[in-house]
DNA sequence: TTCTAAGCGAGACGGTACGTCGCGTCTTTTG
DNA sequence: CAAAAGACGCGACGTACCGTCTCGCTTAGAA
């Protein structure tokens, strides 16, 4: 599970305590509905009845579709790690066709694009996607680049505000490629079309270091 | 304005015309209430109230709100053309700003990257937007392609199912990358930033198709 | 039909009208939900299913039960009248037993004394049921003097206040002990009880005015 | 108090015996809440908070709403007694202004009328609400009765059952029309109304009997 | 004195109804 | 015949109480 609104207030030890199985069966009754109806016709109300829970104790939790959807889809995301390959372009390979097997679920191609669109104007829903799901994701851009220092295929970087906006674009780069190709071209990305996508986007990631 | 439901049956002669003015006032009061409302909370009601017009009048036009939102941001897209500024990287830098441009006004923001969520699952929607919006987009990449080859900057392509691919891909990098710096990082993409992606992108063009 | 919330507003030409039918629809569920669940387990969505019709268009008639059962009962006291027996405890008797009948339909035993219930701190609850209920029985009180007067069997009042008062005081014994009798002792008002208790109340009457 | 719902099983020996100070809060809170909210917006969960209670407690001792609210307004009833003013027309001026007295208070007035609406169609509550408050009230009736036999006033009735029957009648008459004027009519039963009141119903009862 | 069964606070839980909102359709009158 | 006005059927919303159920903790009489 990933960060609900009152968590874990450590004083909490009267009164009866929150079913755990409950918080399983909502996010995995809101994955299932979002590959069955999609975002907009999705409904909090067939959600509890698919998790043989109550509304209430559903609203007791969460304060809304998106904030559901947001905690029901990350969890999707949790299992992204980076691969050791050996190079920096079968790292990259992975990582890339992991996120595009993530986005091939219709749970989380359905969720994510909508909740960011929701996320528009409502910055405390922007920040908790960000938190829950993006930041994990850099992660990954951090890990596979630190690594491939230590390879020596790329120069180890002095300033680290500098390498931190070569991390922001990157995973700019990443994210948003694969997103749009999925989601707006609504094209497979799969490993041919990834291995033409890295040779661009290694290519010009060692020629702007470089 | 762009496609509508039922336009252009050459039959449409006998009783009272539709009011054209009507079109326009529907269309700039969905905008407004894009900007002032987002997606979510834009309701027909309150769009048709705004323009001073029925909801069946509108109703007639449009058969919901996302084809309503498709072709009120469409007009926006309609300005994006491709300056000559000399070199393949002044012009990309040109689209790639017009094109943050357009996507830092809140009516774009809010009702582009709602209406492509709306779009998972509804095919017809999804065409729409691609034909209302993404292919107009993917021309300029294919006008700025034809100008660098006549100007020698990148070869002349040989082989065209090739080429389409590429202009894909270079599609998807560039309104991919552009869009999740702006919707999901919520940076803005100005001039510096354009700059360091357009070194990244460039180098990764002319390395992997020299 | 009784008096509504925005009732007969002589500008309102513009729009589809409201359906008459629905508003006999709706009183008669609610009558009939009446007998068959009682007040308490009574529902507006469960009377708007009955009568055929959404939620919304109750709501949009009612503000809520109150209100609504008091239209639906005050129907059922629209036939009482004085019917002309020859005699002043003939006349009693009569209106007595017109009385004890309606008060014998379920739908009005139980929705009359829940809706006096609850107007105990609702003074515009109270003042409906005065209006659509009470003042139009009380009237039968002044029609039964005013015969009994042209008979020559009470003495015709000087004094208009202390007519006034009298009345009063006939209308709370006669009604308060019917309801009284039927609701909280419930026992029937048939016509031997109604008989003795107007041998009582007459008696009352003609010696403290006589 | 009044009687409970599994009060007195002797074989109740172990274990921690239920608190008596939690019982007098609960029916005060109940009284206070009735008088502050009326019965529609009294909730049990209010009431518990009101008096310091848990809600399991309030209903390990009353089954409901209107239970409880019985028993809070029976205590209100009890001391209700008949004065010897020395005559039957002051003894029963006395009962009639005691009477009117507690009807005066708001919690007595909100719950009184409620809980007998609520008893339509649920007999045991009916039979609880006789029990806990009407009988103890009709004997006041008897007792004034026996007291004016007893002067001389009336005479005594040879027929139990006939006696009977004007007692329910005489009580049906007296509380029926007090409610009436109060709860109905919502006029004050001030000593000038009750004298008049008496007048008409010492005159009848005295005719018919005599 | 320890054991133990019930009472007690707190609060989560499965329900049911609430009253509102927006949808997309329909029926009016007006122009 | 279109347009405005607005009523209509529908379905979801988020909330409020209901009455029940765990929890961990007294509390007082029985062993």
């Amino acid at each position: 599970m990933v960060g609900d609104m009152q968590s874990r207030t450590p004083a909490a030890r009267t009164g009866r305590p929150r079913s755990a199985a409950a918080d399983a069966a909502i996010l995995a009754a809101t994955r299932q509905a979002l590959v069955e109806l999609g975002w907009s016709r999705l409904t909090l109300g067939d959600v509890a009845t698919r998790a043989g829970v109550a509304k209430t104790t559903l609203y007791r939790r969460w304060s809304g579709k998106s904030e559901l959807v947001v905690d029901a889809i990350a969890e999707l995301f949790n299992e992204l790690e980076v691969p050791d390959r050996g190079s920096l372009a079968a790292d990259i390979e992975g990582v890339v066709l992991q996120f595009a097997a993530i986005l091939g679920r219709p749970e989380a191609r359905n969720g994510l694009i909508a909740v960011v669109a929701e996320a528009g104007g409502d910055d405390a829903l922007r920040e908790r996607i960000r938190h829950s799901i993006v930041e994990r994701q850099k992660h990954l851009v951090v890990t596979g680049r630190e690594r491939a220092q230590a390879r020596g295929e790329i120069p180890p970087e002095s300033d680290p505000e500098a390498a931190c906006r070569a991390i922001d674009l990157i995973y700019d780069i990443v994210a948003g490629t694969v997103v749009h190709r999925m989601l707006v071209s609504a094209e497979p990305a799969d490993t041919e079309w990834v291995r033409r996508f890295i040779a661009v986007l290694l290519a010009g990631i060692t020629a702007a270091e470089g």
